[in-house]
This record gives structure tokens, sequence and C-alpha cells, in this order.
RNA sequence: GUGGGUGUAGCUCAGCUGGUCAGAGUGCCGGGUUGUGGCCCCGGAGGUCGAGGGUUCGAACCCCUUCACUCACCCCA
């Protein structure tokens, strides 16, 4: 028979790895809390129109990324290849805006986008996002990216850049994208075939060909900074001191650019070594004009996205420990089997990490097994201890054993281990 | 979608110029201890050598096809 197998670019996160996404998660939600943030969850799914309007017809993620399909009704739905779209939608649809004049958001969960996989690219990948709305101070900027660099430092990175740029407004990146558009057709001569095909789809992507001689030709090509009008000039610089004043190192990139077409004023991207040709853990900015495009009150917006796996990947390999087993009950013959069984429901219940074989193994191998399980103690509870109204309890570091008389023994365990 | 690399035991991998080449380590199970774990010793289970076809007296090894995984490009978290 054909072995069914995981979707391609779809991973199991197995038991042995499930303890650090935990950790990940829940430092997550202790940082983000403690700035001011509440979680919201919303549908892995949503309709196409949604992604297509917030995203971008034109951008390669609509384009031909899209996890779409028609539902039965002939609706076309599609997995969520981002977060944000989906948190404005919600934000409009229940009205937060009147609910409070600035809401701060993060949710935490699978993105989906069909591209070839490779290190640190996944088409079913989890994001750590975070969303600000009703907020167009600089503050806000410098409050998002110094709780950003909180969280990866927290989570044990070390060695984050942090980029950071402005893109310009509805105002001012026009202009400057017609002036990147008018020198890059003077020498389409020296580009490589995608920055050519760049011009026309997406202009400000040859900033980041790798190819030589692209960099060499867009050394000399207009700077966003030169463009910026007064406003958002004066916004980038606030958010620069800022950030300055937080004690947060940064570089200015006057070549980042985003990929999504909302974007607007401030952009910025973590980035670590030791992560491959994908090396961007997280990438946000601020995209003012979008929630009032999608229908909703003309309110600004900045957030930001954490891949997991990335972040994950880039963490140092601590050895983290298996679960912890309280107490690992060895039974010996049909009646402390049964007595056994029911000890180790009591105690489970009692709150206690408690664990017991049930096929007829001999002593030594429940043993093993306490000791693979890493148990603190294990009861020895034969027929014979039945009969004689008693159990063994061995430490397992110190090898003492003392015997515990049957009667209120749940009792007497609980006292035990809730010593150490 | 395009290009490179790799597919042998649950996992990590040996396997020479095609001729005992179906192996090691680790993990799992059992024994050495009539009822006491880790270390050590011994034994056992587990593989259509990714799949299909071809060359050959003979293929894990050579050729073709295909699939999967992986890395990179495009693009992004």
């Amino acid at each position: 028979m054909e072995k069914i197998t995981a979707v391609k670019g779809m991973k199991d996160i197995l038991p042995a790895d499930a303890p650090v996404w935990h950790q990940v998660e829940l430092t997550a939600r202790r940082i983000f809390e403690r700035f001011g943030f509440c979680e919201i969850r919303v549908p892995i799914m949503e309709k196409t129109s949604l992604f297509q309007r917030s995203i971008g017809e034109t951008t390669d993620i609509v384009e031909k990324e899209m996890y779409t399909f028609c539902d039965r009704d002939d609706e076309l739905l599609t997995l969520r290849p981002e977060a944000t779209a989906s948190i404005i939608r919600a934000y409009i649809e229940h009205n937060l805006a009147g609910v409070e004049p600035v809401t701060k958001l993060f949710t935490i969960g699978p993105m989906f986008r069909r591209e070839r996989p490779q290190k640190g690219r996944f088409r079913q990948f989890h994001q750590i996002d975070v969303e600000v709305f009703g907020d167009n101070s600089p503050a806000s900027d410098a409050e998002v990216i110094f709780m950003l660099m909180h969280f990866l430092k927290e989570t044990g990175l070390t060695e984050l850049s942090l980029e950071i740029n402005s893109l310009g407004c509805g105002t001012c990146r026009p202009a400057f994208s017609q002036a990147v558009v008018d020198y890059l057709k003077g020498s389409e001569e020296a580009l490589c075939p995608d920055c050519r095909r760049r011009i026309v789809t997406n202009p400000l992507r040859v900033f980041d060909c790798k190819v030589e001689t692209c960099a060499s030709v867009i050394d000399g090509a207009p700077r966003i900074p030169d463009y910026l009008c007064p406003d958002c000039n004066e916004h980038f610089s606030t958010v620069q001191s800022l950030l300055a004043d937080l004690q947060l190192d940064f570089a200015l990139n006057p070549k980042m650019v985003r990929g999504l077409d909302y974007y607007t004023k401030t952009a910025f991207e973590v980035k670590s070594g030791a992560l491959g040709a994908q090396n961007s853990l997280a990438g946000g900015g601020r995209y003012d004009g979008l929630v009032r495009f999608l229908g909703g009150p003309d309110v600004s917006g900045i957030g930001f996205g954490i891949g997991m796996e990335r972040l994950i990947a880039c963490l140092p390999s601590g050895a983290e420990s298996a679960g912890r087993t309280d107490l690992f009950i060895a039974a010996l013959g049909s009646r402390a089997q049964k007595r056994g069984f029911r000890l180790t429901h009591e105690l489970r219940a009692a709150g206690i990490a408690a664990a017991m074989d049930y096929g007829d193994k001999s002593l030594k191998s429940q043993m093993k097994r306490a000791d693979k399980l890493n148990s603190a103690y294990t009861l020895i509870l034969g027929d014979k201890e039945i009969d004689e109204q008693r159990a063994e309890l061995r430490d397992m570091s110190t090898k003492q054993q003392q015997s515990l008389p049957l009667k209120d023994i749940a009792q007497a365990l609980m006292n035990i281990l809730k010593e150490r």
C-alpha cells in the first residue's frame, strides 16, 4: 500500500520539539501582555478578496502563492498567507475602534503560502503577529520595535540585527518610485533579466537584488531619504531618536523594501546569521491607509510578524529535558496491578504525575521504564506487599527505600512528593 | 516554476573497480540479578537498499524514467 505522508512543506512538530514551541509562545504571551497587548484568534481561512485587496493584486503572494479553493457554494476561500488582513477584518467587523481609541492585538498561528520549500521556508509556517490600530505617533513605532527586540532577546536569541527604513507615504512615495523607474530605465542594459522585469512589476525590489552588476547600478539610484515629505521625515527621525533613547541598536537601511503593498513610513526587519538564505526572522511596518482601504475607519496601523520556525532554528540548542514524572508504580501480580491502577489514578487526580506499566512485566523491566521516564520515585507494589499491607518506596536518585503502610498510602505519597 | 545535492534498519550513516554487501552505531525488546533502574556483558526483533524499467551469468553499486527529501533562485516570516 502506498505510504501516506504529510503534504509537501508542512511539518509535524513532534513531542520532542513541542516544549520549545510551547516555551516561545509562553514568552510571547507574557511579554506582550506586559506591554498592553491582548490576544485575538481569527480563522485561518478568509474570503479570497480580503487578501487580494489588502496584500495587493500584483504581489507574488496573491499572484502565485495562495492556497485558494472553491467552497461548495462556489465562494472562493483562501488559507491565510499572513495575519494582518484577517485581524483588520475582525477589527472592522466587530467595531473594535469604538471600544477604545488604541487597540493593541497579537495572534499566534499557522500561515500558508505555496512556495518551494527550503531552509527556513515552509508551506505551512507559524507566525507570532502583532498589530496596533489607532496610534500614528512615532512613539507607537518605537514601542512596537522595542517590544519585538525585547521578546526576541527574552527567548534566548543573541546576534540579532535590526534594520529600519522609511518607505514614505501616499504623498511622497509615488515621486520616489517614479524617480527610481526613470533611473533604472536609463541603465536597463546592465540589469539582470529579473530586475528588468521588476522595473515594471516592483521597481523598489531591485534594491535588494543579489546580482553584483545590479547592486552597482543601484548604488547610484535615487534614495528614499531624499524624497520623504516633511511629515514622513519628521516621523522617521523621531522614531530613530526614541529608539536611541531606549538603548536599542539599529542600522538604517535605505535599500530595505517590503514585499507587501500596504506598508507606509516605518519599515523594519530583524535578521540573524546561521539561518541560511532566509535570514529574516521578523519583519513589519506601518500601514496607515490600510484599515480605511478595507472599509474601516481612517485609523493608522503598525505591526510585525515573527517567523516561529526561523526563530526556533536560531535558538541555542539547549537540550530541554523530557516531561517529568513524580512517581512510577511498579506492580507485580494481578492483585497489585489492580491496586496500582487505582492508586495511579487517585494520585493523578490529586495533581501528581504518576505512571505505571499495564503489561505483565518483570520488576527489572519496570525499573528501567521508571528510569527512562526520569521518575523521582518508584513505588514497588507486589502481591507480596499487598498481603502484608505495605509498599516499598524507592528514591531513584539516592536509591534509598522505605516501607509504607498501604492504608492511606495516597496521602502519604502526596506528602512526600510535595516536600520536593 | 527553474537549477544543484541526496535517497540503505525507528534515527545517524558505512558499503572499494558491479562477484557472501544486507552491515555498524544508536534506539527498542529480552537475558546476565527466582522481585530492584542508570554502567558493563550477551542475545533478539526490525530493511521489497525510494519506486519502475534496462544492461549483465550476476546490480545497493552501471544506464534510463519517476517520486520523495534537501539546498539555492524568484519571493518572503
